[in-house]
DNA sequence: CCTATTAATCGTAATATTGCATTGAAGCGA
DNA sequence: TCGCTTCAATGCAATATTACGATTAATAGG
């Protein structure tokens, strides 16, 4: 029903699904690389850098925002987003903990020529 | 208009935020981790772990099949869904990348009483 | 052949997301 | 003060996602 049952699952399942689907589009991929690479931006730059509307971009910077990701500090009359590296670094982790449960478990419990 | 648009940018942002979306929710990060933990499982099985109905799981199933991060093989009446290492070790190293691009850059062109 | 089991698919409803035009608010310069 | 710039907030339309019941397809076992 487009609502998710984030009760059937664990706190960090549904954190971790969070921060995914946060990153899940493709413009704020581009707005996290610019920020990284400028390391200070302003809204303006990003809608010059990426073909999106003023207010489009505003709302991907509030999802990234409400995240905790980036941080927004007035500026006069612009914005000043930065990436927060401690959450960034939070993120990173509970990612690489992730990925990293695979290794290379054993055949275990389903037939031999399975997979 | 409910539409990304993906052409303003690259594969490569693309990719990144296709297979974020694909973790993007809590069940999905729930199926992975509980093929993980038993190396291969049906979907039945998954259907009594996670509470969901059987389509719903079926089809959470199909995107991760179609991002290529598991794979199914028919095994009599059910089916054993695996983990396809070669993909996850690849995703992983491009989430990897993306997260490292932030290191500590130095303080750059904002104020500096920004952030 | 009949039936049970298993998973995929279809159809549908509810809700979320994306993108934008427009409006609102706040600071800056003339 | 009067615009002008900059960004946030709101409201809309189009589309996507999530969830599930019902149905279908395939296979195993009798």
């Amino acid at each position: 029903m487009g609502i998710s049952k984030t009760e059937l699952f664990t706190k960090k399942q549904n954190e971790l699904a969070n921060i995914a689907r946060a990153l899940g589009h493709p413009a704020r991929i581009a707005i996290l690389q610019h920020l990284v690479k400028i390391n200070a931006c302003i809204c303006n730059d990003l809608v010059g850098e990426l073909g999106l509307a003023q207010a489009t971009i505003s709302q991907h910077l509030k999802e990234l925002k409400q995240l905790g990701l980036i941080q927004g500090t007035i500026e006069g009359t612009s914005v000043c987003y930065c990436i927060d590296p401690k959450v960034w670094e939070k993120y990173k982790k509970l990612f690489s903990e992730f990925f990293l449960e695979v290794k290379q478990a054993s055949k275990a419990n389903c037939s031999p020529d399975c997979c």
